[in-house]
RNA sequence: GGGUGACUAGCGCAACGGUAGCGCAUCGGACUCUUAAUCCGCUGGUUCUGGGUUCGAAUCCCAGGUCACCCA
């Protein structure tokens, strides 16, 4: 929609249209005065913060003769006649530029006679400029680039958000990252802290000489997890496929293989509700090591998670919402059972029938266990109402009921319960881990139970993967499995509130269609 | 899925049945130490969308959209 604006002089521009109008006039005047307003390159002598660093000595006032480069988006113009001050912002900080006339002139102007009146009239807030000079400190103390020479690198044709105000509209946020990373450094500082939460991961697991294998994303099977699946159809092959919801019977197929340490970090996909806690793609990390046990795999939670706490923060006392949690090992370990029996006075393990686990649990205030077939589902619906709110500092949830873990090994002295942990933070399930199921024969029950509640039409649950338990078949050594929601991890060590402050580009409605009239 | 609330200029916000306004940004002018620069001047609107009530609707009613929070 190239708006004809026919007016050689600068009409008052104040529409968004308006605005991109008068800066493709200046597009336009860059090129006749010979200037590319989309540059190729630039080379940089320093960052932003190095050169914050490296002069933070410099007194008031003084100027030190070193030539630097440096290039960055304009934030801030502050012009008067013959002097102008632009804050430029890069990747690492902001630093001011200090674009004297005379000084610009004298470099430039052998060349553009216009050096100066261009800076002035044809650049704006948002534009991208590389400047070279030497460094001076102002008198009222700000670090400065002293500019001899600048060169336009990128025009910016719309302009930013209020500079004070900012952009704080949470959808526009979200749909335009892009804005918001420009305006909003703590977002930047937090898409850098996942990168490091997960960077540091892979290194701790590389030094313990685990490898990571990617697993497919495309199935003809759901598994895994209990979980809708998105369903996707491939042409050639005339036939449904689903996105995974877990990378775990993949990554015990390569275990069965003979890999003992292994690992995938990747984005898996449930087709559920969206919530500040819930995105229908998210990141995890499963790991899962040979002739371990579950408490092995509770040691390596907390050093994983302690060394992206290390990496991310730089302590393991980490501030999230106004609380302060701890994450020094070794975290507060306790059953399931224990648990509800600490803030309900229920023990489980004394009900002997269904029907008087409902009654005690329904007189304790646990709503919705009418429909529970099991004492185990009774437990966990009291433990999900009671307990895991309440449990902010880290702590360990040991020993599941068999019915709500079809993947995890019995017990080796609790009937009825699984060798199974979650961690808790922030009254979040941020981990999940067992000690793998290797039975072939109890893995089929399991998953043929499963696949009768798909049948009866739970759209959560998947038939059975044959192809997995004859992998199981094959032998499967003793092996400890872990996951870690990344995105949860994300935000506690971020002390972000939603999801959708973690994720890049979150999943939202399209705002409105272009109606067609 | 249910409830509550928000949506007005590029951004941040007023106006709550009677002429749609303010700040910043933009545009024009002045200005060599500013940093929310200052001073002078001028612009800029499908009030989320569609209906309805009314002499008159940003405002009241109905439906829809998007987002947020709470609940399931």
């Amino acid at each position: 929609m190239s708006a004809e604006q026919p007016s050689a002089s600068s009409p008052a521009a104040s529409t968004l249209e308006e605005v991109r109008a008068t800066r493709l006039q200046k597009v336009e005047q860059l090129k006749q005065a010979g200037l590319n307003p989309y540059a190729y390159r630039w080379q940089s002598t320093h960052t932003a913060q190095a050169l914050q660093e490296k002069f933070a000595d410099l007194a008031n006032g003084e100027e030190v003769d070193v030539e630097v480069a440096i290039a960055g988006r304009i934030l801030a113009r502050r012009v008067f006649g013959k002097l102008a001050f632009f804050n430029l912002q890069d990747e690492t900080g902001t630093i001011q530029l200090y674009l004297e006339k005379s000084r610009i002139q004298a470099q430039m102007g052998k060349q553009n006679e216009q050096a100066f009146t261009h800076l002035k009239q044809l650049t704006d807030v948002g534009d991208i400029i590389g400047v070279q000079g030497t460094l001076k400190r102002t008198e009222k103390g700000e670090l400065s680039v002293y500019v001899r020479e600048y060169t336009v690198l990128t025009k910016s044709l719309l302009p930013l958000p209020d500079k004070w105000h900012g952009l704080t509209d949470i959808a526009k946020r979200y749909r335009q990252r892009y804005v918001d990373l420009i305006v909003n450094p703590t977002v930047r500082e937090t898409f850098r802290r996942r990168a490091q939460i997960t960077a540091s991961m892979r290194r701790y697991l590389d030094e313990q000489g685990f490898i990571e294998i990617e697993t497919p994303v495309l199935n003809t099977e759901a598994g895994g997890a209990e979980a809708r699946p998105f369903v996707t159809y491939h042409n050639t092959l005339e036939m449904d496929l689903y996105l995974r919801i877990a990378t775990e019977l993949h990554l015990k197929r390569l275990i069965v293989g003979g890999f003992e340490k292994v690992f995938e970090l990747g984005r898996i996909f449930r087709n559920e509700g969206i919530s500040t806690r819930h995105n229908p793609e998210f990141t995890t990390i499963e790991i899962y090591q040979a002739y371990a046990d579950y408490n092995d795999m509770m040691d390596l939670t907390e050093a994983l998670i302690g060394a992206a706490a290390q990496s991310a923060v730089g302590s393991l006392q980490v501030p999230y919402q106004g609380e302060t949690i701890d994450l020094t090992p070794p975290w507060r370990r306790m059953t399931m059972q224990e648990a509800v029996v600490e803030k309900t006075g229920l023990d489980f393990s004394t009900f002997k029938t269904v029907a008087a686990a409902q009654k005690a649990a329904t007189q304790a205030g646990i709503t919705g266990v009418e429909d529970c077939e099991s004492i185990g589902h009774i437990l966990n619906e009291a433990f999900e109402q009671t307990v895991e709110s309440t449990l902010i500092q880290p702590t360990f949830i040991l020993d599941y009921p068999v019915e709500i873990s079809p993947l995890a090994k019995p017990h080796r002295s609790q009937p009825g319960l699984v060798e199974r942990f979650e961690l808790f933070i922030v009254g979040r399930e941020t981990a999940n881990s067992f000690s793998e199921l290797t039975d072939p024969i109890d893995q089929r029950q399991r998953l043929e139970a499963q696949a009768a509640r798909k049948d009866a039409g739970d759209l959560e649950a998947h038939g059975v993967d044959e192809d997995f338990i004859t992998a199981l078949e094959y032998g499967m050594p003793p092996t400890g499995g872990l996951g870690i929601g990344i995105d949860r991890l994300a935000m506690l060590l971020s002390d972000a509130a939603s999801i959708r402050d973690v994720i890049a580009f979150p999943l939202l409605k399209p705002e409105k269609s272009e109606e067609e009239s």
